[in-house]
RNA sequence: GGAGCCAUAGCCAAGUGGUAAGGCGUGGGACUGCAACUCCCUGAUCACCGGUUCAAAUCCGGUUGGCUCCUCCA
């Protein structure tokens, strides 16, 4: 049974769907203005792998993550370096859109733009009005945070308490400090009209309503960092509760920071890395592996050391499942029947066991390395291709659902394998010279020995 | 002022009531024509103090240290 830890109730829950057999499940994505850092990479990676276990687990799964590319930096960043607007953002949104499959996650199926989805947020923010949740001041509209009695809910804070600590710059326009932008008049930057000014949305709209749009019902799930739950997903559960009267999502689920230094790594502290940049020294698989191995509510810290281990350990995986199946293609038994024994099986289950308990990948990656190593007894044993090939279809889809793509192979074309049995006869023969001319030949082709 | 999180071997990291998984590194051994790969063995009483319990890293209270949120942020 999968638990999920439901950041609503601070609890781990049983994970119902609310749809039998089906997930709903809603990714914040990033906003398009810069390239993103290491630290937008942990939910890129995580909820991949949240969705690839659903659909390991026979779930039918619908996922969306959005682009935001109307924001305030967004104009900043165009006016800065004297581009446009829709060509700033149309360079990093593809640019995080290589990042996001470098990192070895699928892209979300849909993926709306908030360009692209105007008319729906105007005629939301009308609703919110007309219900008496939002009112316009000269040409900006507000959410009346003190008319929703659950404000506060997720992030477990009082509207009292809050004005207490807010940083927030004083707004004469708002009744209330902690009430939230729907829409801004504006004389920068791209604009729409409204019935209320030329101007842009605010940003805890635009989630609402994509998932309005998109699935027309409350969702099973909702993801995104930790910094995000408040204001960012409060807001958003405070509009969904307005105009929807329900929650939005029936679980919320946030992911740990990634430190640098034990700090935070974030825009606007500046400490940050891209994920660009440290593609150049690892790869995606690499960095996948370092941060499948904590805990995804776990704050997570950049290091050398870190990585470097990472690194050996996702090579060490891959050497044992490229060994096991050269081992079975160069005996023809590529489509040999799987044997399953006891030893086998309880792997499946204590991989299943690891990830039913909140999707705990740092203990799914153990299993996939006890996997490996007896991948590896298995390959040094005379036969045993019945259990190497059950061992390798049980790697591959552990890895369908991790992502490390360590089990993408081709098999060897008949003039390799022949090179193979000479290089063998030779050194049988003790005609190492032979043998060594092989190996060079065939690692010339691109094919280890 | 309010809301939370964290502290486990040199490093990374599981474990949340029954006397500490795993990885990296270190050291030792095995295999091997060479190299690589691989396999086996090797380490901690869980920040500190007090309490509850037959039993606590795990629960409660306190102390110390670190982090995050209440402005944008994954």
């Amino acid at each position: 049974m999968l638990t999920v830890y439901n950041s609503l109730t601070n609890m781990n829950e049983p994970f119902v769907p609310i749809q039998p057999g089906k997930v709903s499940m809603y990714v914040c994505g990033p906003t398009v203005y810069n390239y993103i850092h290491i630290g937008n990479a942990r939910p890129i990676i995580f909820f991949d792998v949240v969705r690839n276990y659903f659909t390991y687990l026979g779930y039918d799964v619908d996922y969306v993550s959005n682009i935001t590319d109307v924001d305030d930096k967004i104009i900043a960043a165009a006016l800065a370096q004297a581009v446009d607007e829709t060509e700033l953002t149309s360079t990093f949104t593809k640019a995080y859109q290589e990042d996001v499959q470098a990192l070895g996650s699928n892209l979300a199926p849909s993926m709306p733009k908030v360009t692209e989805t105007m008319p729906q947020i105007i005629r939301f923010i009308e609703e919110l009005i007309v219900k008496g949740f939002a009112y316009e001041q000269e040409g900006d509209v507000y959410f009346r945070v003190t008319k929703l009695v659950e404000y506060g809910a997720l992030s477990n804070q009082k509207i009292d308490d809050l004005l207490v600590g807010a940083r927030i710059e004083s707004n004469t326009n708002k009744e209330n400090q902690l009430d939230f932008t729907l829409w801004k008049a504006t004389t920068e930057g791209i604009k729409w009209e409204s019935p209320w000014s030329l101007g842009r949305p605010g940003w805890h709209t635009e989630c609402v309503v994509m998932i309005d749009d998109h699935f027309h019902r409350e969702i099973d799930i909702h993801g995104g960092g930790m910094d995000l739950k408040f204001p960012h997903h409060e807001n958003e559960i405070a509009q969904a509760h307005a105009c929807f009267s329900h929650g939005l999502a029936k679980y919320w689920m946030h992911n740990g920071f990634v430190q640098i230094d034990d700090q935070k790594m974030s825009k606007s502290l500046g400490n940050f890395k891209t994920v660009r940049d440290i593609l150049t020294q690892y790869d995606g698989t690499t960095i996948r592996t370092w941060m499948l191995s904590t805990h995804y509510r776990q704050p997570i810290n950049f290091s050398a050391d870190a990585l470097e281990s990472a690194k050996k350990f996702s090579e060490r995986i891959s050497l044992a499942y490229q060994g096991a199946y050269r081992k079975l293609d160069l005996a023809d038994a590529l489509t040999i029947a799987p044997n399953m024994d006891e030893k086998i099986a309880k792997l499946q289950t204590d991989f299943e066991a690891a990830m039913n308990d909140d999707f705990n990948t740092a203990n799914a990656m153990t299993v996939l390395f006890e996997a490996a190593k007896l991948l590896n007894q298995l390959t040094r044993q005379a036969g045993k291709l019945a259990e190497i090939q059950a061992m390798c279809q049980l790697v591959s889809r552990f890895d369908q659902v991790l992502g490390l793509k360590l089990t993408h192979l081709q098999p060897l074309s008949p003039e390799v394998k022949v090179l193979f049995q000479e290089r063998e006869a030779a050194r049988q023969a003790k005609d190492f010279a032979k043998a060594d001319a092989i190996r060079e030949q065939l690692q010339q082709q691109g094919i280890e020995v």
